[in-house]
DNA sequence: TTCAGTTAATTGGTAAGACCAATAGTCCAG
DNA sequence: CTGGACTATTGGTCTTACCAATTAACTGAA
């Protein structure tokens, strides 16, 4: 009995499409790099334009391609694939604000006993800058929120795990706006502060069970606060 | 000065695809409906079919549809946005697969721990009842592994976040093949049974920590064969 | 020479029409 | 009741055409 196999029933377009991934991950295109025209791309796959097209449009939902009108496509600097399809999730209501919060949790506190464990000397004094822009800032709101991002952006790239990075980015995002009344209170700054502070100590002794004990109690925090001001801002409103 | 927005660039193509979305999250579509002809879908927006066809398939690609050939467009039963993309991404060299290693770690013990607190009594029966099957079919290495893989899913589903649920299918998926030879050992089986005993059992007493604990250990167990597999085939083919 | 203004070429976005291949359903002959 | 032929429908693909925006080249006046 010969062993016959499901006959290959890709269509052009998918097969278009994976020549571009393949292109991709062999190097051969480099992020930033702009890609032929539509015309010379249908040239060079011998498939009508129409094809190309749907293949370009796909990558570009997918996140990969950057397509500027009037002018080409060009492949994304920094490709985070995950990041619009957890935004995606969440309009679609695949999961909720609360999971979300608890993801948030769970992730930073891994970020931070990894970072702990092997953040390299200049990612630590990188931290410090930071931190030190922080406590600079800590009059003016918006610019210390923005630190603040900063802060935990640097975290997630010392722990040195791409994908805790590519992760947290978009869990973040989502979670940013339900925040904003976060730092209502100035007082709440100074907490920020005072846990960051504990934080950047952890990680320059290396201390992972110290870091994420702390982190964890500064997402607790978080998450009181903000649930704290959302009863309020109803209350006021009713 | 009257106030001036910055004007709608949106395509034609863009504009279908969000409102398609938009159906999705009003409910107006049910997960498994099928959509209307491609034809059809060009009148009711008033579009030509090339520009449903680019939508269309972009929601293909962000698997939320599913296009079947000479069929229609489905939605998607089960909507897993970051399966893919991450398996992409994966595929596009974005992470190694020692942080895919370490992701899922972290991933399942965080699970585990969640699980723990709060899994339904139905669900630890469900639990049970997967863990007595792997007992059962201790002897058939592919039984066994099939029950293993469900034994964590079901922990998955008990933790109840579905951000964490959608989160690790794809991990696993990925790392499933490097895990192949895991089993290799008739050994490992017990030694996975073991493991899985004892989380099930602190997992019933409602008891994070030791769960967490215990999955920590078994994950790093399995870091350590299938490396030691690794190397063996690595030994026995040079 | 310099620079504003015009022109032509190129690019992505859209439309319309056509044909193919696969599928599902219908209907008829056996 | 079965098997095959026929037909309508669907997605997949191609072709041609035009639009709008952008860019680069060109042109003519100061």
């Amino acid at each position: 009995m010969p062993k016959f196999e499901r006959v290959n029933k890709k269509t052009i377009c998918e097969q278009v499409i994976d020549q571009i991934k393949n292109s991709i991950s062999a190097g051969d295109l480099t992020p930033g790099e702009k890609l032929p025209s539509e015309r010379a791309l249908a040239d060079l796959f011998s498939v009508s334009r129409a094809t190309v097209r749907e293949a370009l449009r796909a990558l570009q939902y997918m996140g990969i391609l950057e397509i500027r009108m009037n002018d080409g496509a060009y492949l994304m600097q920094d490709i985070n694939l995950l990041s619009d399809q957890v935004k995606t999730s969440y309009l679609l209501k695949q999961f909720t604000l609360m999971e979300l919060l608890e993801a948030r949790k769970f992730l930073e506190v891994a970020i931070v006993s990894l970072a702990a464990e092997r953040a390299s000397p200049e990612q630590i004094r990188y931290l410090e800058k930071i931190y030190d822009e922080e406590v600079k800032h800590q009059g003016d709101r918006k610019k210390f929120i923005k630190a603040d991002v900063t802060f935990h952006m640097a975290l997630a790239e010392a722990c040195q795990n791409s994908f805790f990075r590519k992760m947290i980015e978009p869990v973040r995002e989502l979670l940013e706006e339900s925040h904003e009344g976060q730092y209502e209170k100035i007082s709440q700054i100074e907490i920020t502060l005072d846990y960051h502070g504990r934080i950047l100590e952890a990680v320059r002794r290396g201390d992972p069970e110290k870091a994420s004990g702390i982190m964890e109690k500064h997402l607790e925090n978080i998450v009181r606060t903000t649930s704290e001001v959302y009863r309020n801002k109803i209350a006021r409103e009713s």
